[in-house]
DNA sequence: TTTAGTGTTCTATATCTATAGAACAATATG
DNA sequence: CATATTGTTCTATAGATATAGAACACTAAA
């Protein structure tokens, strides 16, 4: 599931990698001692050069998210699961909004800036 | 309804700036004619520099979204209008996962993940 | 033991982002 | 006309981000 980051985005290389792994191991793609890609592996995958994978890599270990072993590679650590309900509804939303010709971007935007004005 | 950036979230201020300012329009607080601040009051609601203000109000004047007269001041040009249903699915989605003691963070994550993952 | 495949560390360089500070240009108002 | 208020432009500097390239360290398997 993981992919390109978008160069031209704005958003940093790194932190693009941060939330894609992140949100595999929410979404339960990524289980509790599963090993990710190695890290030149990432660097074809996202396109990036290594170091900005370890930047990432790095970030996620401390937060005890993933592990590394010297020699043999990272794990997925500590495991996220979220209620299906919720997935469920964040699918019908996104559902909603591409069959009204949103856009990813406009959509993220508003789902922040409601979050952040609406008192709930 | 504009506020404080978030200087730690990696984002670059400026695209915060935009995207602020974006949803203003979107959600209609923002009206077609109607005035903004004044750069430099927009440099104390932010809380960045007069430059990172320009560097965001240009890339919005280059959408054509709003439009400046010099010694005057900065004017929504453009409208951008969302049905209200769409408005009130984003709310209750946000109702739903701040009741859970989801952050903002993991919700726009976990969007953006179920945009680019599923087709719909 | 040797080799291949892992992660790890380091230096150097370029570009982007953000700030500070100063000055200039156009407009409205007294 | 003079002044205050607005947008505009410019230079210099610091820090963050990303890349390239090289070398090193540990592990597993031939």
């Amino acid at each position: 599931m993981l992919r390109k980051i978008d160069k031209h985005s704005g958003v940093p290389a790194y932190l693009q990698i941060i939330n894609q792994i992140k949100a595999e191991i929410l979404l339960g793609n990524l289980k509790a001692g599963q090993q990710l890609p190695t890290v030149r592996e990432l660097e074809t995958i996202f396109d990036v050069n290594i170091n900005t994978i370890l930047k990432a890599l790095e970030r996620l270990k401390a937060e005890g998210l993933i592990a590394s072993e010297q020699g043999i590679g990272y794990f997925v650590v500590k495991e996220l699961s979220i209620d299906a309900e919720v997935v469920a509804a964040i699918k019908q939303l996104v559902s909603k909004l591409k069959s009204k010709q949103f856009d990813l971007y406009t959509t993220l935007v508003l789902v922040e800036e409601v979050w952040k004005n609406e008192r709930i």
